[in-house]
DNA sequence: CTAGGGTTAG
């Protein structure tokens, strides 16, 4: 068995690994290690010693996973020990190899080493570009250092001769978003095209959402205008953000006409826009049009997933139509998307109520066998 | 081997 493969059986081993809610106590019949239980620092080892091989560092992958795996599980001194051992290879060079460094201490939230990294690159003989200065700014902004993302942004540019690029910009909105200053993120734009930069659909679908999220329609509607007179084609997540904004405003049928208008771009809806539609009808209590995008999505041959689930399940078990809300908890377990016990709680109760024990039980055993903690229903 | 935006929750 190659190395490689040896480290996915490792990483493959507990499917409930996935979410945090999912982590469920096992049965005795299941031999394999709890997340707790894993022998992390064999896990480092072996990761080392594959990367001895040019093609697995190749793997962009398997480093992304295994450096999660251990965030999660927060073995920081184990992500350094990996991260740092990748200094001794030639591939230091490159800067697609240290940007994916970089981006790994970013999401281990271990940005201090991020930074090392990026003031380390000369030394490596490596060139910074502005993909590099971005992916340290991402390392920032995912740290919720909204600050230093502003700083950096503002300062290391002259200090390295690097030209900010779209890509920067967008973070920074993002962070000026997430720090609440909307109406900053939105004077970015400006200062944007005083540069020369256009700003891209992911410019707008950022500050789409935020404006929406922060209720403020009507400049999201502005928004959508600018991005419309700028000839900028919305992405599906545009409308995602602005469906979802006319939702919450209490519009639904204009989020509905905007389906068609996606539709008559070629746009295809995906997950998000159909659960923002169901959650809107579910929170109405218009029980046949949930039901009607939800076999929409179906249709449209797009998967429902855990929120697809979490959101009509309870739903349908309120409204009492339980033979529904049955048939989507079993494809909910079955198809591992059960975001939360309760799902299957609420619609065991409601069973229960009705008398429809077997039912219950039934469901019960199917739980067990997918392994769900379900002792405590 | 390479950087950026989206849903759920009592």
């Amino acid at each position: 068995m190659s190395s490689l493969s040896r480290l996915r059986g490792l990483f493959t081993s507990n499917p409930s690994f996935k979410s945090k809610t999912n982590i469920l106590k096992s049965t005795s019949t299941n031999k394999k290690p709890l997340p707790e239980e894993v022998d992390f620092q064999n896990v480092v080892n072996k990761f080392k010693e594959s990367s001895e091989s040019h093609e697995f560092r190749k793997k962009r992958s398997i480093y992304e996973t295994t450096v999660r795996r251990l965030a999660k599980a927060q073995k920081y001194s184990m992500i350094e020990e990996i991260l740092e051992s990748q200094k001794k290879y030639k591939d230091m060079s490159c800067e697609g190899f240290v940007i994916r460094l970089i981006y790994l201490y970013g999401i281990s939230g271990l940005v201090d080493h991020a930074q090392k990294l990026f003031d380390e690159m000369p030394q490596f003989d490596c060139e910074r570009t502005v993909k590099s200065f971005n992916t340290l700014l991402s390392a920032y902004a995912y740290a919720k250092n909204f600050d230093k993302v502003v700083e950096f942004f503002r300062e290391m540019p002259s200090k390295i001769s690097i030209q900010a690029n779209e890509v920067s910009y967008n973070i920074v909105i993002h962070a000026f978003c997430e720090m609440g200053s909307l109406d900053l993120a939105m004077s970015m734009v400006d200062e944007m095209e005083k540069n020369g930069i256009g700003p891209t659909f992911v410019t707008f679908g950022t500050l789409l959402d935020a404006f929406y999220k922060n209720s403020r329609y009507m400049d999201g509607e502005k928004i959508w205008a600018l991005m419309e007179s700028k000839n900028v084609e919305p992405s599906v997540r545009c409308y995602s953000s602005r469906l979802r904004g006319m939702v919450s405003d209490s519009r639904i049928s204009e989020a509905v006409e905007l389906i068609d208008e996606m539709r008559q771009k070629g746009l295809k809806p995906d997950v998000f826009i159909f659960n923002t539609l169901i959650k809107g009808f579910c929170d109405d209590g218009n029980m046949q049009e949930a039901k009607h995008w939800y076999d929409e999505l179906k249709k449209h041959d797009c998967s429902p997933d855990k929120i697809t689930y979490m959101t009509i399940v309870p739903f349908l078990c309120k409204e009492g139509d339980l033979d529904m809300a049955m048939e989507l908890c079993k494809e909910a377990i079955n198809r591992r998307s059960l975001a939360d016990v309760a799902v299957l709680k609420c619609v065991t109760d409601g069973l229960h109520k009705e008398g429809k024990t077997e039912k219950a039980s039934e469901l019960l055993k199917l739980g067990k066998s997918k392994k769900y903690q379900i002792d405590n229903i």
